[in-house]
DNA sequence: TGTATACGGTACTGAGCAGTTTCGGATATA
DNA sequence: TATATCCGAAACTGCTCAGTACCGTATACA
């Protein structure tokens, strides 16, 4: 530690509400670098997603993204953990009276899109889920598990009221979705789209819970 | 180019199956070398690999493995075309009469480890994967398209022989199991167990062809 | 037996990148 | 107004690693 390392440190200990002398930091640029750095993620994945990039992308200096961040790990764990659920409350998920109904009403262009997005960043993380089980756990609350609760939801209340039989086995049924979308866009390298969604409900989700789609 | 670039080199421009003087490549040795680099894979991901990791396993020089391959990229390119599908001959797949039969047959331990392995190795590729077209298609080749292919056998099968309703989504259905394995695997970080896979054939397969699995 | 090439091993080179420092300017407290 | 910290920008440092060169040795053909 050389007197050089004070320049931009604090220059003794203290409290960290404490109030602090000279310009304050500006906490609306986190939002924007936290939103960049997932875009070259999603692009290039963390490899090769450079530090230099996601500053540029936030139009910042690279020291202001280290004042904020002791590294680059740091940097993408946050920015994966503040990918929020946005539909992760279950009041707001659609209700149309059948099962079919509110999986299909589930499937919105937005929504698509979205998933879609969260994809290609997990396919740029997956290689370093098994070094970080911090960045496994935050991916898992961020992008794997939001949607899984909510096809578990219309499938729980789709069995309260008597539309699907109580045997079935919820949990793993409303996993087949998502598996069968992140297989088919991670591995199979092709695009989701509505009506392979629909395939997915007509052909395997609603067969496996015993009720038959409508006639073709 | 100087006159020490020609050490290695072949002094002047031959035919490929034109007998060359000196000592023979071992081509034995390639298989080891494909078999490192598969491990290496396995372990740490296509960025975290580096050449020297892949020569010191395969006990071989790094020039050794220069020789064969351009870089790393075709070297990994080469690895993963070379993951032969193990049981891609219908002829060996179990037929037992029913299609839980089959598919709870087709559960071995080593198809498990196997499938485990191939697992790990496509998380250490999935990033790459959008970069380059070839190792993409050599993945789809080795990794993805045998399994589906097992399964649309033996599911067409139980179709002809009246075991289940001619209208199935045989292509969707087939995928069910691979993409809720991949999804456990890469995203969830769970293990592959025997007691997971006959709960996704009794809790998902077989109700989506219209049969019941046997009582509890 | 001489020459050309392969082998495993080691050292080197050049590029890329994480992280640090510096700079001129802006903004906050005292 | 003096000082401390922030900002974006750019230069710098140190390390890692793909790819190359070279060594001493082994093997194949002429």
């Amino acid at each position: 530690m050389t007197p050089l390392d004070l320049v931009d440190a604090v220059p003794k200990p203290r409290e960290d509400d404490a109030p602090r002398l000279g310009r304050k930091r500006d906490h609306t640029r986190d939002a924007d670098i936290l939103e960049a750095a997932l875009e070259v993620l999603a692009e290039t994945g963390y490899d090769g997603m450079t530090v230099d990039m996601v500053a540029a992308r936030a139009r910042a200096g690279k020291a202001t993204l280290y004042r904020r961040w002791p590294s680059k790990a740091e940097l993408v764990l946050d920015a994966v953990a503040c990918l929020k659920a946005p539909d992760s409350d279950p009041s707001r998920l659609p209700d149309t009276g059948t099962l079919r109904g509110d999986l299909i009403a589930m499937i919105r262009t937005p929504t698509l899109k979205d998933a879609e997005r969260k994809l290609q960043i997990m396919a740029g993380i997956v290689s370093m889920l098994s070094k970080s089980p911090e960045l496994a756990e935050a991916a898992q609350q961020a992008i794997v598990e939001p949607r899984a609760r909510a096809n578990r939801f219309v499938l729980q209340r789709a069995l309260e009221r008597g539309e699907i039989p109580a045997d079935v086995d919820i949990d793993n049924i409303a996993m087949v979705s998502t598996a069968m979308v992140s297989y088919r866009v991670l591995m199979l390298r092709k695009p989701t789209t509505r009506e392979y969604l629909i395939s997915i409900i007509d052909g395997v989700i609603l067969p496996a819970v015993g009720l038959k789609p409508p006639r073709l």
